[in-house]
DNA sequence: TTGTATGCGTTATCAT
DNA sequence: ATGATAACGCATACAA
């Protein structure tokens, strides 16, 4: 009443309940304290609807329950679900999150680091591109896809993994000669395992492969002309294909239709990450997933893990295969999911 | 050398420039200071790698640099790429992002706001669901696609405009008999104008129209069984459907397929978001495009706008038809993009 | 068990 | 123009 104080403090509510500072703060911290105490001061604090500021507190403890999440974008759906996951995952934990979307100009990923560390977060998750990103010793730090130095740990889909089972799957379901398309940025990261993977997966199944792989500046153009050079009497000589994401497959599958080519009769296509249509439809085509949930989880987890001796330099989590109408499979197992 | 300060304050800066505190932090936030002074605290600062502490200047200035985003989730594609622009837009202006996903459970809405309150952000941007959400009046707030009572701007597409034009569209593209299919919330929100304006765009053009409207609970399959009642002869009564968005257009394109229907010879089909498959592939129907990355900078604008004696309660944005291969219309105009 | 006093790192007000 | 000092809101060590 006598003051029209617009947010209150500790010292408002300790004022109204007639209670010293130490006493609130102890109340709102959950510390022990006499019972008629708590009561008036909890009383007070509804009164007046007092907040602790949490940049005090950051400010005293050195701790902001704040963590950034560094990632391109938000609009490719793998990036987008990932950013998902984390969140909540973080707001279980009752830790806000900090989202740096870095794809808008390159090089800007630094920056963002800094930024964030100036903001004094609590630790910092990262899918990043940028191959000597420097993040501060002091800062906890989780790198998604991509190993980011000693001690920091990288947690990704077991991608080895995951190109091995699409080269036994198509094995399984038939296929003779198959191919690998792959597009992608050049720089070691966990997803170029995929190839390996797969290698591994048709050489064990004696499955004949070719491969076909463009950097990242080459137009998706060189893969029309990689299946058209392999087209004979209207035929593709190959029956299966591995895509390396389905954002690939997808594009791919648009070009097989356009050479007359049915899937899965004429060739099947497996791709990579588990993406649904607009969020929550069917799969875009048969595929490997990635567990994002189970990515989001383990990176918090392991971010906040305190005393942790040593944290695991690279965590790789398993991934399944799902039919999604490309592959000559049948429902069994795996259906594709569709909206209700 | 004396102490291993692992984060340096200004202090440290002070006493390695030898100067004084106060002149450090008119350095740092650029005013005028003697230019030996300056140079002297610069390089102090680029020695001990000093950065300002923004919990200690949020505490002091109360402003944070930090705004909140309330929105259902980043799996959605236009969610996703509203995410990503507002993000962009901020970062810009080199404000921080706190992002809150709202939609594991109802209701948490409420419990993010005050979360972010406590966390002294500068503003909320908010895509809510909670009709009766509050917000501290303090705190400056921008609404998307919902009036969130007075003094809160809310900013949206033309989602008149946008049910007309679709309207128009399919007048245009020689329908005679459409309809009008839609699911979502039920509370009065921007979107729900689509409806009017496709009647509004029916009637002036004269074209005959049906509606389907189901509600959250029910299943989309309520939208095969509506198709189904309007067959006859094995073609359909409509030969153009309007889907309130993207999402819906994907799932009734598919059920066309499964009735044996060709879309676009047999019926044409506009949705309404502007989705592109995977983020940056094609449309994924014949759609009326909102402008997301308008809306994202409006929201942000209106938000960090000062002095602003009365903020515009609504603000609509126009909207575009865009080809997504489910009308008649050939390319001219807008084409389908696609990757390269 | 409760109250008091100090300091976190910064900005801003005031003398100098 | 520069330097000392108080205050932002909170937590905590210490005194009562």
């Amino acid at each position: 009443m006598n003051r029209t104080n617009p947010t209150p403090t500790m010292k408002d509510v300790a004022a109204e309940a007639g209670v010293a500072l130490g006493t609130v703060s102890k109340v709102v911290n959950g510390l022990p304290v006499g019972e008629s105490y708590r009561v008036r001061v909890e009383e007070a604090i509804k009164k007046l609807n007092y907040q602790v500021n949490s940049y005090a507190q950051g400010l005293k403890l050195n701790k902001t329950r704040t963590v950034a999440l560094l990632i391109p974008n938000t609009t490719e759906p793998f990036y987008g679900s990932l950013v998902h996951h984390i969140n909540i995952s973080l707001l279980k934990r009752q830790y806000r999150m900090l989202l740096c979307c870095t794809d808008l100009h390159g090089g800007l990923e630094q920056e963002y680091v800094n930024m964030v560390q100036q903001n004094k977060v609590d630790g910092i998750i990262g899918l990043t591109y940028d191959p000597n990103l420097k993040v501060d010793a002091g800062t906890p730090y989780v790198s998604i896809d991509r190993s980011a130095g000693p001690g920091v740990p990288c947690v990704a889909s077991d991608n080895f993994a995951g190109g091995q089972l699409a080269a036994e799957k198509l094995a399984d379901l038939g296929c003779r000669k198959v191919a690998f398309l792959r597009t992608g940025s050049s720089l070691a990261n966990e997803p170029n395992k995929r190839k390996a993977g797969f290698e591994n997966g048709c050489l064990s199944r004696k499955l004949s492969y070719e491969m076909k792989i463009i950097s990242d500046g080459e137009p998706y153009e060189e893969f029309d002309r990689f299946l058209i050079s392999h087209m004979r009497d209207g035929k593709l000589e190959f029956d299966g294909l591995f895509c390396v994401t389905d954002s690939l497959a997808y594009y791919v599958l648009k070009v097989l239709r356009r050479l007359g080519l049915r899937v899965p009769e004429d060739v099947q296509v497996i791709g990579f990450d588990g993406i649904r249509h607009l969020g929550f439809h069917d799969y875009v085509c048969s595929t490997i997933v990635q567990p994002v949930e189970e990515i989001a989880e383990m990176c918090v987890t392991l971010l906040l893990q305190e005393n942790m001796p040593v944290k695991p330099p690279l965590v790789c989590l398993p991934v399944a295969y799902a039919y999604g109408g490309t592959t000559a499979e049948g429902r069994e197992g795996d259906a594709p999911l569709s909206r209700q």
